[in-house]
DNA sequence: TGTACATCAGTGAACGCGCGTTCACTGATGTAC
DNA sequence: TGTACATCAGTGAACGCGCGTTCACTGATGTAC
């Protein structure tokens, strides 16, 4: 714990603190996996810095927490995107997709929980939606799944998703024998149930 | 708001008061969708006593907390037993009790996700986990599922049906073109789609 | 080159609030003699 | 039948805490003349 007074920026560049700012937020919700202490005075100490210098840079906690929601939606698109773009065919492009979607929710648990826990994400994953679903669409026009009509599969893939990245896996798991569970397997065989992918792919046309 | 004094329960008859506790909590979570308004100051308010006198019933917060969740788990458990129970074949019996579960987390949502949002549910789950996978089982013994594992199938449609009963609908649905969804109708094609139910049921034996 | 001044990026003290919990108490009700 | 007393179901005041936010300030750095 030191006294010591931070060396402050250079003149016209007070806006690094505005990064270091969102970066503490961001490193405080995904350490304690509790939104719940995702506070003002808790985001300054972890930033180093006296709770009244984030007033400089946000108007006030709302506003903080709104563009770290921001922030969190454009990284997970961006996991997403990156996992889809490396896959050589629609399917595994699909179950890649998925997999970055569930391992972000994995890895940032209350950040994630905090993005969906309101009704106002829509705006901020249409982007994400939409690549599900033109996923879901390439998959079915190259023959590989039986979708009729990809915007509604991608809705079901959707909620299936997010209730594998949210349910938390018990702690005692000998009492649902989950022991042998391999959470991989399981969310590549939700994902093609859900978006009604074939286990021997027709031949297309 | 009166300042008078409650009137008390009459000798030996203490513990009607903690129920009424009970109920206030319950009451209080469910009304303000939001788990942190769960403060035992709000749950004395809303039961119309100080708030000391919880302690002649409860240790703390803590303890208060997980009895509601363990009433809670109760609760969910009667709700999908008696909607499956209610079913003439185990394919409605299976629809059935998954379209209680969801309700369940609809109509109680900030309950639900406390009662999901730590790893030690299991124990108070098992009971309605075993439900669920029994009627898959029936369901594959009457020639009305193609599952080959109905522990590992129910546990994925526990991910679909939490999904569903988490994913709050956007607030502004024309962003993702909602308009026309029909819930109950997407939430039977997740069931039939995760549980392996056929299209068409094949005759048994 | 000096110097007065404006700007800027912060700090420290203080505010009022709601919280969980503790403590000493109160006053009605049942019980012993 | 009276009365002293124990029990019981609560109440009200107070505690220390962390919170979001406001306010007056400080001291280094760049700029105008």
């Amino acid at each position: 714990m030191t006294t010591s007074t931070r060396t402050r920026n250079p003149r016209g560049e007070g806006s690094r603190l505005r990064e270091e700012i969102l970066d503490a937020a961001i490193a405080l919700i995904d350490e304690t996996d509790d939104a719940a202490r995702l506070t003002l005075r808790g985001i300054a100490r972890k930033a180093q810095i006296s709770a009244p210098a984030i007033y400089s840079h946000f108007p006030d906690l709302v506003s903080l927490t709104e563009q770290l929601l921001a922030h969190s939606f454009d990284q997970l698109h961006d996991a997403v995107a990156r996992a889809a773009s490396t896959q050589p065919n629609p399917t595994s492009a699909l179950v890649a997709a998925g997999s970055a979607y569930v391992s972000f929710g994995w890895e940032h648990k209350a950040r994630y929980r905090l993005m969906f826990s309101a009704g106002g994400y829509a705006p901020n994953a249409l982007e994400t939606f939409t690549l599900v679903e033109n996923c879901i669409r390439a998959c079915a026009e190259a023959g590989l799944s039986d979708s009729t009509d990809p915007h509604l599969d991608a809705w079901m893939l959707w909620a299936g998703l997010h209730g594998v990245a949210t349910l938390e896996k018990p702690g005692r798991t000998d009492y649902l024998r989950l022991g042998a569970l391999d959470r991989p397997t399981m969310l590549k065989a939700i994902i093609q149930r859900l978006a009604r992918i074939r286990d021997k792919p027709q031949t297309h046309r």
